[in-house]
DNA sequence: TTTATATATCGCTAATTATAGATATGTTTA
DNA sequence: TAAACATATCTATAATTAGCGATATATAAA
């Protein structure tokens, strides 16, 4: 993790509903239609169910999930038509040691 | 931590004199003077200092320590005319397990 | 192959943030 | 008390980011 780097992710971390993208993501089954199973689960949530959740245009969280995903926040699954979104724990655990001392 | 404090210290994140001030602190007898011995080195380190390392004006960099301090990330303490920053541990802890899951 | 659907990208304006100079405030020293 | 100094705050402009509609691309279904 390099200051660039470090840098990115933290202007992904700096609007509201990007964080709680970050968020939901934690618990994909609980925070997206919590009654019907999730398809491709293991490869989180597809760009229209965040998008609904979110409410805000589809090009806008398009564009924010393309950004974390190029700053390693998200890791991206297409599956046919869709792209299907899960948070990069990897990515989190760096940027964690890389804020924190030691 | 809450959704909004966490979005303010992402917006104190998001650029990059931000972060290498963050990052300077980690070893401040390391990164300020290393020939001569800081004073109140407990409480971190004055703004002057800060201002000349990162190469921008008295304003901004106040500025950017102020809402750092505001945010939980710096704790600030004012000997005589000046005002000492250093980081704030346990803010950055919990930041950290904000955003890292679970 | 056409049509429908999901996502990505482009181009634009509005909103926010960056940054600095000027000035105010608080503190020390002459 | 006045002058000097460190920091904070105010005000303004430049730069960046937010967010959307339009459109392009990719895939699936008819």
């Amino acid at each position: 993790m390099d200051l660039k780097l470090a840098t990115e992710i933290g202007k992904c971390l700096s609007n509201q509903t990007r964080v709680k993208i970050m968020e939901w993501l934690k618990e994909p089954a609980l925070n997206f239609y919590p009654d019907e199973p999730l398809k491709h689960a293991q490869d989180g949530v597809c760009v229209t169910y965040i998008q609904e959740k979110a409410k805000l245009s589809q090009s806008t969280i398009s564009t924010y999930l393309t950004n974390m995903e190029k700053c390693g926040l998200l890791i991206m699954t297409r599956h046919g038509k869709w792209s299907y979104f899960k948070r990069n724990e990897d990515t989190i655990a760096n940027y964690c040691k890389f804020i924190s001392n030691p």
